[in-house]
DNA sequence: AGGTTACCCTGCGCGC
DNA sequence: TGCGCGCAGGGTAACC
């Protein structure tokens, strides 16, 4: 389940290793899992010849310009032109391999990338619910992507603040997890970042949204920008270790403080951690930490 | 209109 | 041993 942290590792892997990656062939096992108007096929289309460029990560959607060789251009140019844009969402169980080397791909393999150096870039998703685009360029990905449209800030942003939170919810009678679940409020926590950053602010995750004062929402936006960072910091940084990154899921590194401990000691107080269904995600705290 | 719920999908763990 | 059920979760559509 990556949740920003692990987004943006893999955003770190993906810039880092794709390196003069340029598409030959591309090959969707799975054709549900490209969401552009177009389908697979003008997918495919668009995606071949296209140089793989930079990496953005915007909340959990990943954002890799293409470029692609210029009709007029000659064999010894260097010029490309705007190939558009290639739009990812891992949703729960995506994610990468890069095999320098042919290699038979597993049954959950959804997406199969050569580049003309040979390498292929895999795209695996047990639970398919993982999604790719191609933005047409000039089209702003926004128009494309719908999730992007409502996007709140970043969590590493200046506009992330306890004036913005307090603003955004002073109405606002949905607990505060649901809230921090709420990609509109704050781009790319889950559920496991809204969990812990609630268990480190010392806030219950029931407590109604507008009823937080200013000194816990500022508590609140500290301790999920601790928590992430944190987090990316443990997130690996070699392109090999993405297929362990579920392995890091749910606990992300070992050092979960409250997800998924229900029944078990609180790791600050001995407390059993209590475990409750919020809007439809499971939510763990301590009833002595958290108030 | 804010807010909640169902749904998509698959593997796993539990209970009988 | 094996089967069936429920659970996990991000985002979005549909609903209240």
């Amino acid at each position: 389940m990556p949740e920003l942290p692990e987004v943006e590792t893999v955003r770190r892997g993906l810039a880092d290793r794709l390196v003069n990656f340029q598409i030959e062939r591309i090959d969707v096992c799975r054709p549900t899992c490209i969401a552009s108007p177009g389908g697979p096929k003008e997918f495919i289309t668009k995606l071949q010849g296209a140089l793989v460029g930079d990496w953005e990560r915007r909340g959990k959607y990943l954002l890799s310009r293409l470029l692609k060789k210029s009709d007029l251009s000659t064999n010894c140019s260097t010029e490309f032109a705007d190939g558009g844009l290639w739009g990812i969402h891992l949703r729960m169980t995506g994610h990468f391999q890069l095999f320098d080397e042919p290699n038979e791909p597993c049954s959950h393999t959804r997406v199969r990338i050569w580049s003309y150096q040979g390498q292929e870039l895999r795209f695996i998703d047990t639970r398919s619910f993982g999604q790719m685009w191609w933005v047409p360029p000039g089209i702003t990905a926004e128009k494309i992507i719908k999730g992007l449209k409502t996007l709140g800030p970043e969590p590493f942003s200046k506009s992330f603040n306890a004036s913005y939170l307090s603003d955004r919810l002073k109405n606002s009678k949905r607990a505060i997890k649901s809230s921090l679940l709420d990609q509109s409020v704050v781009a790319g926590a889950g559920n496991i970042y809204s969990d812990e950053s609630l268990f480190s602010a010392g806030i219950l995750p029931h407590t109604q949204s507008k009823d937080l004062n200013y000194n816990q929402l500022k508590k609140l936006c500290q301790s999920l920008v601790d928590v992430l960072k944190i987090s990316i910091g443990k997130g690996g940084t070699s392109f090999s270790d993405f297929r362990d990154l579920k392995g890091l899921n749910g606990n992300y590194g070992g050092q979960a403080w409250v997800y998924q401990r229900s029944g078990k000691p609180c790791r600050v107080c001995g407390t059993q951690i209590q475990k409750e269904v919020i809007s439809g995600r499971s939510s763990h705290w301590c009833p002595k930490c958290q108030t």
